[in-house]
DNA sequence: CTGAAAGCGCTTACAG
DNA sequence: CTGAAAGCGCTTACAG
């Protein structure tokens, strides 16, 4: 089956592929086409089975309609259900999602840019990695429009759609606090990545005020490319070498469960004496035999769908916007 | 920042632009370009921050490099982790991915094929859903390559890499009536799809085999657009209505998790008596305070691997393969 | 070995 | 109202 173009249909009616153009593109009326002829060409585009080329458009016009979306890992269910969200008002608005994951690989991230950058979309949604400053101010550089969602870099310039990491984190143990509960342990995630440089300030603010002191003993850092086995070395440690301990507090949903999953084995459950609380939700954490005393809930579809308008605000827009959106931590206990 | 073209390259080199092109798509041995004018045209292509326009090339030669991916809701683990596997084997080949989720609507997959072929892709990944059969044969007619994966249709002709939805369940059920299960009530979701009526019959006639009379009040469905509150009434239902209930099998993942908290809620735990078995599996089912007895383990990574291998192989033949790759489930059980 | 030229399918100023 | 033509950036036969 031969691919039909305008140039078929401009010749089976013997008008010119400027006219099909217009009407194809709703300029009939702006171009004032008559409303026969209009009829005519999309009557004949129908019988043809015609479909646009959108390869062709965009190289013409310099527009894609495309959205370049960089996640750190699409299998994790925070971030598939970010791509969901990001994906429906996306083509709400007619635009299109290529993804890839970077796998906290700064490398990844920017291989990925590249590729985008070459297939000429519009605009980037990226959450961004150590390492990954480098290559967004590339962006700025090429002038290309993108947004940082859920991660940011505190001294860089760009539009950016995150949770209150440090308010949320503060939040959480000043409720566990409030619960009469003060040994509290903290468990992270590349602690380096800004995002959870503040969750982690957040706990230590938070004891702070309510005159409890810090001890680096009660926090634990664990690698992306190694979480398995580093969180278990973690939860272990913590378990085996802190006296009175009350509760471990995971910095993100990932975390908590596979930290759960460790405490289990041990027979360390809540009859047993330690809690857990966690930043980030799932939602199997209330079908858990050890439910998180205290959680975060991010709120992932409005993140998403702020970033997808802040893009395409961004993509219209002549000068840089730099617009700063903070989505507040909805947190829920149990009992 | 002026875009960097071919021909900027070609001008400041004083060469033509057939020569850059060559050289950049690694065809100047074949097309005895000097070793001398291949190292200078490299040079200043990354001195100017060359990057191909990948629009252009593929308005010209026709072919995208990109694979389109329908799944029925990338928010859902089975499907994020099956395009986490297809994205890692894709960009291994030098392919990217776009994707769309259908919601099980065949308007929405429609909409997604067209919006994908508008855009060229080289092939298609498709987990169908019902209706989609009209879609599919449309791609017949256009020769254009498509892989389905996990979804199928038995009557139609069709690359396929699934898993063995029949013998799987009924493994399963084989195995819970080897535990002395008798009373195995059945839960599924939208069941006219054809891997959902295949789990179904594997149920069925694991129980013929052991001389256990079908029943049409213990098996339940429920839709995917009202799953929730269909699977709270089906649960409720089966354990108000059958006397004797020992155990509830649910047809995928979700469901079992879902199911499993209407179960907690009306307090009916293992403890009291109803078990839970579940085709399909999810890392942290083990972490639930009653884990299904019997679990079925779909290979989501190699399904996803072979998905793509057999759109490559199919994007490259000139002929119709009609391949079909079953994989087998993997079973275990708790205790 | 190299250069000039056509053409992929589209949009859009321009001329009439 | 309509048509002829240029051009987006690339690849590839073709001529030399």
């Amino acid at each position: 089956m031969k691919k039909i173009t305008i140039k078929d249909i401009a010749e089976e009616l013997g008008v010119s592929r400027a006219l099909v153009s217009f009407v194809m593109n709703g300029k009939a009326e702006e171009m004032r086409v008559s409303r026969v002829m209009e009829e005519k060409v999309k009557r004949k585009a129908k019988e043809l089975g015609y479909m646009a080329n959108r390869t062709a458009k965009a190289l013409r016009t310099g527009k894609s309609n495309t959205i370049g979306l960089i996640v750190a890992d699409i299998s994790n269910s925070f971030f598939s259900k970010l791509a969901k969200s990001i994906e429906i008002e996306a083509m709400k608005n007619g635009y299109d999602v290529i993804f890839g994951s970077s796998d906290e690989d700064s490398l990844k991230s920017s291989n990925l840019i590249n590729v985008f950058i070459e297939r000429n979309v519009d605009g980037l949604i990226i959450c961004a990695t150590e390492g990954d400053q480098e290559w967004v101010n590339k962006l700025h550089e090429r002038k290309i429009p993108f947004v940082l969602v859920d991660r940011f870099f505190h001294d860089l310039e760009a539009n950016t759609v995150v949770v209150d990491n440090y308010m949320g984190s503060y939040e959480i143990v000043q409720r566990l606090i409030g619960k009469g509960i003060k040994k509290i342990a903290y468990v992270s995630i590349n602690e380096w990545l800004p995002h959870m440089k503040d969750r982690l300030l957040g706990y230590k603010n938070a004891l702070k005020a309510n005159g409890i002191s810090y001890e680096a003993s009660l926090v634990k850092n664990v690698s992306f490319d190694n979480i398995v086995e580093d969180t278990e070395v973690a939860v272990k440690e913590l378990i085996n070498n802190i006296k009175d301990l009350e509760l471990i507090y995971f910095g993100n949903y990932f975390l908590t469960l596979l930290g759960t999953k460790v405490l289990r084995e041990m027979n360390k459950k809540n009859l047993s004496g330690v809690l857990t609380s966690s930043f980030g939700n799932h939602l199997f954490m209330e079908l858990m035999e050890d439910i998180p005393l205290v959680r975060g809930i991010q709120p992932i579809g409005p993140m998403g769908k702020q970033a997808v308008q802040l893009i395409l605000k961004q993509i219209k827009s002549s000068v840089f916007l730099n617009e700063k959106i903070i989505l507040p931590l909805d947190i829920v206990e149990i009992g």
